[in-house]
DNA sequence: AACATACCCAACCGCAACGCC
DNA sequence: GGGCGTTGCGGTTGGGTATGT
């Protein structure tokens, strides 16, 4: 019944990852690209399943991840997008550059449900909580999921009271920026959540919210990551693959490598 | 200082989706 | 069209760290 789980073999390690293993993983990734995850650890010389170089890859190591926590601007649109997403991290990560579906959905469970929930805000279906119950009581036989937006469904309304409760939040409305909240991620929230073709095209799957992150703002951080001039992971995972065809130094990726390892070496000294 | 509890997040698990033969 | 292998995704767990008593 079912496929066999990819990590039953003898000898393969789990758990934590050490920097050596970092070390091998970005060695290998940046000399030969993103291929056949399988073969990965194999390649690489890692005792790993190559699920779990990829998760480590794509959450940990890659060259492009933002660190730190979320702005208060990123914060909101990643409630934002819940609300008309539901829990689906991936697509909730692929528009905000340098994030992952991991991250978001940690951070969703750890801190935003907490502070929706304080507000009075159902994380799950982003109404009211006082509403909610009363609606409830209406009709006891609906599912939260039924209350989630759905492509076509009235969603300009849902949309509307979604960004009315969340907008004119007392959260918004009393606390002031967070210190590492910029004005232009507020200015890039408010040009998202304004923008009715970018959010259809969230539903129709057409382009990706990311490009126009990158395109109209393309530097949230500091200007002097040298990271923020790359493109997006999800946009051009291929500048890695066209590495192996002529070798990343040709392309000045040594920064980049060094990058990586620098992470590495950070987290050596941390811990 | 010692212990208990809460919190955070990296990593794992299992299923679904996808692509190839 | 079905079988099989690989990758992607979302839910969950467990260990480390921070905070409280």
């Amino acid at each position: 019944m079912g496929r066999q789980p990819c990590c039953d073999k003898l000898g393969v390690k789990k758990g934590p990852w050490t920097a050596e293993e970092d070390k091998k993983l970005i060695k290998f990734i940046l000399t030969n690209g993103q291929c056949c995850w399988r073969a990965v650890p194999k390649l690489a010389g890692l005792r790993r399943c190559g699920k779990s170089c990829r998760l480590r890859w794509t959450n940990y190591l890659r060259p492009d991840l933002k660190r730190g926590l979320l702005t208060e601007a990123e914060e909101q649109l990643v409630i934002d997008l819940h609300a008309r997403l539901g829990n689906r991290w991936s697509k909730i990560a692929a528009r905000l550059p340098g994030r992952t579906d991991n991250e978001i959905k940690n951070h969703w469970n750890t801190h935003i449900k907490k502070k929706l929930l304080k507000m009075g805000i159902d994380p799950v279906t982003h109404e009211p909580l006082n509403k909610q119950a009363a609606a409830s009581s209406q009709d006891s036989s609906s599912s939260p999921a039924e209350h989630l937006p759905q492509p076509g469904n009235n969603l300009d309304d849902q949309v509307k009271e979604t960004n009315g409760v969340l907008l004119n939040s007392e959260e918004n409305s009393s606390s002031s920026q967070a210190e590492n909240s910029s004005g232009d991620d507020s200015l890039l929230l408010e040009s998202i959540c304004s923008d009715d073709s970018l959010l259809n095209s969230m539903w129709l799957d057409e382009t990706p919210l990311v490009e126009a992150l990158w395109d109209t703002t393309p530097n949230l951080e500091n200007t002097n990551n040298n990271m923020s001039l790359l493109p997006s992971w999800e946009e051009n995972c291929a500048w890695l693959l066209d590495c192996q065809d002529f070798g990343i130094h040709d392309f000045g990726f040594n920064e980049i490598e060094a990058n990586a390892l620098q992470t590495v070496g950070m987290k050596e000294e941390g811990h």
